[in-house]
DNA sequence: CTCCCCTATCGACACGTGTCGACAACGGGT
DNA sequence: ACCCGTTGTCGACACGTGTCGATAGGGGAG
């Protein structure tokens, strides 16, 4: 491995004048910058990282804190970090994974200050989330995919949740259905709230009073098999219900799978509409999903440039962005029945 | 930020007493130690990263490499992934992502020289991976999930295809299906060949010829869509099918939704075992899918454990290990048709 | 008593980079 | 002829750690 010292005789110059040619902090002739960079060429010169760091120059990685033990990341996250990932590395940056509940933010601190990570990028936002205000109050750059409910200062991007829930509504309101319900994630339910919940819940609410539907809440854990039994118990406690909006991806995979269990037809007797379900799930139903498809890789990149802008020290046109989904009509949705 | 010099000022000892008393490289008066550890905690100090890195540490992070752009990961790959960070977490080590195909390897040598990464996980390898013998030869160190064909020497966890391929096919047997198909990756018709592809199509034909099955490929992409196409291709040119083993886990989802879509009843008409799918998945298709479940969790733990032992210049005791995926009975699964 | 070995500790240095202050060369304005 | 600002380059140092060689103290064997 070669070494600044070795390109500056290779190149002959001094350490201090490869260092600017390559910074370009200070200004460097023309010719000496283009001997330096011919004797970095051949030497595959490369920056040694832990010197940099140690010298202060910084970082060139973000972590990204995702949630979720050993069940793993869900699908639609899965998204917004490949995004992430791809957008940091076209700039030279590179994501670290940072796995784990309540990860040891002392620790994260510490990696800041370390020069191994310039900032951090946080996902499935509580409403008062502990994480955002000790990393700010440590120092540590951050950006978040969704938001706090006191915002100020932060740079996020997060849903158009009011946007969005109306196109969803608008779809089945269109089509006639009169009563329907939505699968909220069953951790709106405990003392964390996420902002990705109440958000939802309070726009659904808010949308379908305005417009006059009737509109009820059904609660599922993430996964296939409770959107089964989320299924059961809807048609049990609540048979009049003609639609539904599916919030969580995974349980609204075995919802329209269990209706085939139960001999509900879909979408003859029952119309769902999913929100924010990745691609590759789409096609995973018979018939597939209409979903409301949010540009989830897209709000990925956006983050990560947030955060890489924090750390260049430069100010972004846009720290706080929305992203309004688009409707996808597919074979889950038709008309109500109530109609026919 | 507190550092070494603080801690030593506060204990009443030199730097270096503090430096082995944290490595425990050199002896230390019981006392001395306790004095220093006290001084560490009050002042909650924390080692610089890039300052241990840049004297000759040895690194505290595992790099990933993964395919797939930006469509991302398959769902099986993120149960790797997560067993190998939860595993690397509790053992004080750091999981890098580095997603992209042909991942530039020159920075990744680059980065492990620079003390950052300590060495790198390797996935969805080929026969001749040349990504395994870049990073052998530049002496970084690497730990394999999947093998090359020739892998003298190296580390690696992969399937022990034989044993999981034959319960597979002893189950269907044992219903009394005699013809079976099973849907192969499409990729492995390319010019890379990915151990994985190889392997299950070689021991599916092999123990299938031995107790006299009949047995088809088909091709498929790993999504939903082209499972879906397959199934449709299966049942045009090859109506005596009975049964199929799925390799490709989205695409399994896929053929099964199809199947309603074209008036094929399962398990009735044809019965489907799935390889490999994470749990996540098994219930999305109704009926839930008969698996043959292999312990990603533990695979990507296992695969973790080799890579911090090689860091650490440990020999590990068990440097190839294969493993077996256990039967999981539901409902995709039944008697063949012609035996009725 | 001397000699030697072992334990516990210290001081010094190297690792490779970013950046600050200094300096030489040069040109333009008075 | 003198001064000053600009441009381009250099040398020196700091960053915080791991580790080597040296040293002081102590104990056992001869």
């Amino acid at each position: 491995m070669s070494t600044r010292a070795d390109v500056a005789k290779l190149a002959g110059v001094s350490e201090s004048t490869v260092s600017y040619a390559i910074s370009g902090v200070r200004s460097i002739k023309e010719e000496t910058r283009n001997k330096v960079f011919k004797a970095i060429k051949e030497l595959d010169y490369r920056p040694h990282f832990a010197a940099g760091a140690l010298a202060g120059a910084k970082a060139k990685a973000l972590a990204l804190l995702f949630p979720g033990g050993e069940q793993g990341i869900s699908p639609v996250a899965l998204e917004y970090i490949t995004g992430a990932a791809n957008c940091a590395r076209e700039q030279g940056f590179h994501l670290i994974l940072w796995p784990g509940e309540d990860t040891e933010l002392k620790e994260i601190q510490s990696f800041s200050k370390s020069g191994m990570i310039g900032g951090v990028l946080l996902m499935e936002i509580q409403l008062e989330d502990p994480r955002v205000n000790f990393l700010r109050n440590a120092g540590v750059p951050i950006a978040l995919i969704g938001r706090t409910a006191d915002n100020k200062g932060l740079n996020y991007v997060d849903r158009d949740f009011s946007a969005t829930t109306k196109k969803a509504i608008d779809h089945l309101a269109k089509l006639g259905h009169k009563k329907i319900a939505y699968i909220q994630n069953i951790r709106a339910k405990s003392k964390i709230s996420v902002g990705v919940d109440v958000r939802n819940a309070k726009e659904i609410k808010t949308y379908c009073k305005k417009i006059g539907l009737t509109v009820v809440e059904i609660l599922a854990k993430n996964d296939a098999e409770s959107g089964r039994n989320a299924l059961i118990e809807l048609r049990n406690n609540y048979p009049e219900v003609t639609a539904i909006i599916g919030l969580n991806d995974l349980a609204t995979i075995g919802f329209v799978s269990a209706a085939r269990e139960i001999g509900v037809e879909i979408p003859k007797d029952l119309s769902i509409i999913s929100i924010n379900t990745p691609d590759n799930q789409v096609h995973m139903t018979w018939p597939s999903l209409t979903t409301i498809k949010l540009p989830a890789h897209q709000m990925g990149r956006a983050a990560a440039e947030l955060l890489m802008n924090q750390i260049r020290g430069v100010e972004s046109k846009n720290p706080q962005q929305l992203f309004v989904g688009d409707l996808e009509v597919r074979g889950t949705t038709s008309k109500s029945p109530t109609k026919r």
